[in-house]
DNA sequence: TCAAAAAAAGATACCGGTGTCTATTTTAAT
DNA sequence: ATTAAAATAGACACCGGTATCTTTTTTTGA
């Protein structure tokens, strides 16, 4: 008989019945079992992790273990531990947006295979509880920053809360929202008042507009470029030809509708987005309106559809994508490529009209 | 031996030098300050948290205690304990597809307002290091679930490797690709062959198709329906009438300009996507047609392009949001409705037939 | 050559929760 | 009322890393 049967503590994981080193291949391994491997401190194991300065030979040691046994850290003890999770959320208010979808490929692209992650994370802006749902997301997470998309980035409690909470957050929208290193934004208004320029230059006298829906800055920011540029050009704003939208298909086309049916149509129609500028071009259509002979269209947005439009949506390209890798680059300067400097980032990037087939010369 | 009751232990970061109760807002809390303030353990904080059963009166205690707090518990130390991590990895391999975008919405919503988190990541297919990037990106997060989207989805490999890591997985596609338990597809094959037949009853009998690329499940299915539907209907596929594509709208453009450059062009036009199709809708409307009139066009997906174009887009709607749903309810059963049966979940959504304005009977 | 200074590696506490086992209550049974 | 059984709460180790402080090794200076 064994004397010693009986296994009074075995409370230690090293006592563990199993036999030796009996342990899931891949993902059981900590930092410990490398140490034991390479001979060395967890600690050390750490420094080679976290490439702080070492001795060649020992890092070389380390990290031939490391190889060997196929190790991969754990990131939940490493955000435990460095009391920050390499995650970077993406609030959006509307998971149906374009932009949205747009922008957070430019976050992807800016991330790469970084060990950083993209957590997206839906709110619902009407909500009252939405400053504490944030609250709690980011308390929970703690990421290592927040994007805002618009109509989000609009709210200041939201940065202050951020600022309260520690987290490094870029607030993005059509105009600068916050200081310089928080915000990224793009000169909305200046590009609708390049876009009516050209508009302008081509004979266009009546200008038909749709707006977006008001809680949005980009509406307020490219309805006020759009009659900046008209008065500029000498032209008096004409209220009859404003049209109220919402960034839908649905609400470009009934815009569309109104606009075409009044007494004097106008004879180009600027829309401040593409979905809405989809919704005129099938008024138009609808109307037997030969495109852009009898009716020139304009968006805002160079999304998707533009180019599968017909006739191709004249737009103007809102560098969304661009936006997306800047605020990744702000919000964690090491995804920068080598050698760039975080500090000279840019905080704005511009949006341009792109000439496609929709608009030409008025027919006189 | 134990009388002296006092732990003179001064390295307590209770004897934090800074002053009582120093320590910022909200997210500094921890399971330790709530338990000490409604005077129970760490523990029975925890119980609480974790819904364990427990006395009424003790568990007011400490809801009051965390109400009054307002503690957040930490996701990162919860994650090291569980082992798991309260995220689910949705895979994709182009962050540019409207599909994955599109599911990309169904999975947030299925994952509602719980404390679960999204990561995105994308993977490049065509990397010799596919498996091992994704098995990284596992190992580290040791997330509660992962999704592979379409073409990632129809490589076995990478399902042997999540059940190697013990990782709960879904792979999404158009036709079954693993155990019911691990996938969620749809019957792509059927609705396409539903969708001919009900062109072939207008009248249509010659047809063209545009194809999907090769390497993707859902292209060689559909084509498998169309032959089949043609077939079926007692028509002879006719090769002529076939045209290669890659989901893509300049492809599906090219495409459709071969076919109608044909000697006898088709009547109707099936697309195996929708953006092919609004390729072809332009090709068309290069060449002067009237659609439907002159030629019906027929897509697959029911895209936000679908209701864009003109004339609106007749196509086989893809029920790629409630797939999004069932993989997510799949991974995580507790984010079903209360009271509903996870074992009787479903693994198919079917597709069908949308009619819109892009198909009509063919003139004689 | 040997001690002092600098650099490298190690020991151990700690991040904020959960799991296990033990101590204490509460409830039930005699 | 007393005790056994069941329910509840607590003590403490542990998850897998990092930070701090100490020890050891290496380098430098006299």
């Amino acid at each position: 008989m064994d004397d010693t049967k009986r296994t009074p503590a075995p409370k230690d994981r090293n006592a563990a019945p199993l036999g030796p080193s009996v342990r899931k291949p891949g993902s059981a391994l900590t930092i410990t079992d490398v140490a034991d491997f390479a001979g060395v401190s967890k600690k050390t194991v750490s420094r080679v992790l976290n490439r702080e300065p070492m001795k060649a030979t020992t890092r070389a040691k380390v990290e031939a273990a490391i190889e060997t046994l196929g190790f991969v850290p754990n990131a939940q003890a490493r955000a435990l531990a460095f009391r920050k999770n390499f995650v970077i959320v993406l609030f959006i208010h509307d998971s149906t947006s374009p932009m949205a979808m747009t922008f957070q490929r430019g976050v992807l692209s800016a991330i790469g295979d970084s060990e950083l992650a993209l957590a997206v994370r839906p709110v619902n802006r009407e909500s009252p509880e939405l400053l504490s749902e944030i609250e709690t997301f980011l308390a929970r997470q703690k990421p290592m920053g927040a994007i805002f998309l618009p109509p989000l980035s609009e709210r200041d409690d939201i940065g202050e809360m951020c600022q309260r909470l520690n987290v490094k957050y870029v607030r993005v929208g059509s105009a600068q929202l916050d200081m310089m290193s928080r915000s990224v934004w793009s000169n909305d208004r200046e590009a609708v008042m390049g876009a009516v320029r050209d508009i302008v230059a081509l004979g266009h006298t009546r200008i038909g507009f749709v707006r977006g829906p008001k809680g949005f800055l980009s509406a307020r920011e490219r309805e006020a470029g759009f009659r900046q540029a008209l008065v500029s050009a000498g032209l008096t704003p004409d209220e009859t030809l404003f049209a109220d939208g919402r960034y839908t298909f649905d609400s470009g086309l009934a815009a569309g509708q109104a606009l075409l049916s009044l007494p004097q149509p106008p004879s180009v129609i600027f829309a401040s987005n593409d979905s809405m500028a989809a919704g005129v071009v099938r008024a138009a259509h609808e109307k037997g309106l030969r495109l852009p002979h009898d009716l020139s269209i304009v968006g805002f947005d160079d999304g998707p559809v533009a180019v599968q439009l017909w006739p191709s949506l004249t737009t103007v390209h809102w560098p969304v994508i661009e936006m997306g890798v800047l605020a990744v680059h702000k919000l964690v300067p090491e995804t920068l490529p080598a050698g760039e400097d975080p500090a000279a980032l840019p905080s704005m990037v511009a949006s341009s009209l792109i000439r496609r087939e929709s608009l030409d010369a008025p027919v006189r």
